[in-house]
DNA sequence: CCGGTCCATCAACCCTAGTTGATCTATGGT
DNA sequence: ACCATAGATCAACTAGGGTTGATGGACCGG
């Protein structure tokens, strides 16, 4: 089976589950710092538990989940892969936020 | 102690913590029901019961949790409690979600 | 007052997500 | 061919968050 992506297209509206998806991707400490560690550019696995101080066995783990959410995506050059931040993931979560936060401001109605 | 509320105050840029917390709120099936819910307005607790089919208890802790992330809020009004959404919550989580995805494309450094 | 309803809180349990250490595969250098 | 390194994967364990059922406090109607 093929683990790489959930087919986070761009353009298109992200399902629920997805955006559930996504967020849980992000909702772990160590996650994101993975992806704010990529916000400057790829990096290598290695050079990532360096950066972050985690045990390589740990890091592969939540590279799996952000990986399988769509936030990232791999490269393998030789003997190293590269992990690079896929943007439009997170462009696409920032949208459905914005939908979420378009309340209609119905008065409540009263609860017998 | 006062649970009501992480004061997310409108125009900050939103704490890490902040951003994690709320990330944390919404990765959860039960709680981004109940924000979905109240999207269309105030409700009370008895009514969301019934609307989610949910535990009173069950539902209880995750209102809780939800409003000690800012993204709800009560009113109690006689014997009942109104909960409406915080729509600024989620507009900052957008704001600072499109600035994780503001990603300088810097070639890797090769790992040598 | 008294009984009933709304809701929060608590303690005990449960379960899943995360951790840990070992093993496995693949690549590349010599 | 052999060995070393990068990284994924696995099984066993741990812990923290979510569930459940019961209890408690606040408010109201009669």
């Amino acid at each position: 089976m093929e683990a790489t992506a959930a087919p986070v297209s761009t353009a298109e509206p992200l399902a629920p589950d997805q955006a559930q998806q996504l967020l849980r991707a992000l909702a772990e400490p160590i996650r994101l710092q993975v992806v704010q560690a990529l916000q400057h550019g790829e990096r290598c696995v290695c050079d990532l538990t360096g950066d972050l101080d985690l045990a390589q066995s740990k890091l592969s783990f939540h590279l799996k989940v952000l990986k399988e959410a769509g936030l990232i995506r791999a490269r393998q050059e030789g003997r190293w892969i590269y992990y690079r931040l896929e943007p439009d993931s997170l462009l696409l979560l920032r949208d459905w936020l914005d939908q979420l936060a378009a309340v209609s401001p119905a008065p409540a109605n009263p609860c017998s």
